[in-house]
DNA sequence: TAATAGTTTGCAACTTTGTTGCAAATATTT
DNA sequence: AAATATTTGCAACAAAGTTGCAAACTATTA
């Protein structure tokens, strides 16, 4: 498992370093999607601020992460898909947010819906955010 | 028009003063997406910080305006349609975000799509965000 | 319309979130 | 194992958002 770790990074062209191995594992470990604050608890504090918002940053333009849209507007991260490289991500599921719980799935397998637009409009991305009470907590 | 304002806010119980009575005049000028910078530059910042959040948490809460994700996650508010209340929203359009002019468009007569979520979750609002070249930009 | 009661505003102080430069520490290459 | 390149943590800062409270304003009532 480690070893799939640092190969993630390697084939990434990022160094192997502690942190980024702890940080990528405990979104492989994570069903759901995680905030700086989850990773900073998670990992009871033991890598400065900075260096969890710089790696976050890194994991996003490599592509090996996604950022997730919220109607409150806080940051989540959870993982992209294989298809996701470096500048191009291709995460086109559904996001889930339980106003219950808190927690953020990704539906990987429920696809976003093609959205007509009107003339004169092109789409790069779409996101699609649903929220409501999740299976856990009904 | 200024009486239609005055209206809005007391038909919502607010008290209309001169803040809340500009603030929601620059939403009925706007034909996109507000931030909160946006608002303090277009009043001039004759406004303390604090009473423009206040302002628009609670047209939030009164249904007056709503919050809208964005990929980046700055916090942007638009005018709602009427059929919002209190407490209960219900802007089921699409939003489209230029990544060229960064202008936040509601596409109000563009509805989102039903999705089909897996057993044992139940939406209670769902949020689609596109973003691309605008007809303004392209 | 003046006095009173209720609400909103602005200020100050603070917290939280995110960023930057740089030296020390760690990883990679040879 | 030494040299080079990359990453980390610290400090200092900047931006975004929150809270308590007195003063200003709005609404109410007589």
């Amino acid at each position: 498992m480690k070893n799939d770790i640092a190969e993630i990074l390697k084939r990434n062209q990022l160094s192997v370093t502690e942190s980024r191995t702890k940080i990528l594992e405990l979104f492989h470990e994570s069903k759901s999607a995680l905030a700086h604050a989850d990773i900073e608890s998670k990992t009871d504090e033991s890598y400065d601020r900075v260096t969890i918002y710089r790696t976050l940053q890194t994991f996003v333009e490599k592509g090996i992460i996604h950022t997730i849209p919220t109607a409150d507007n806080s940051v989540l991260y959870a993982l992209c898909k294989d298809e996701c490289t470096q500048g191009k991500h291709n995460d086109n599921h559904v996001h889930f947010i339980c106003d219950s719980c808190g927690t953020t799935f990704c539906l990987d397998h429920i696809s976003v819906p093609e959205i007509i637009l009107p003339k004169g409009f092109t789409t790069h991305r779409t996101d699609v955010v649903a929220s409501g009470i999740c299976k856990n907590c009904r």
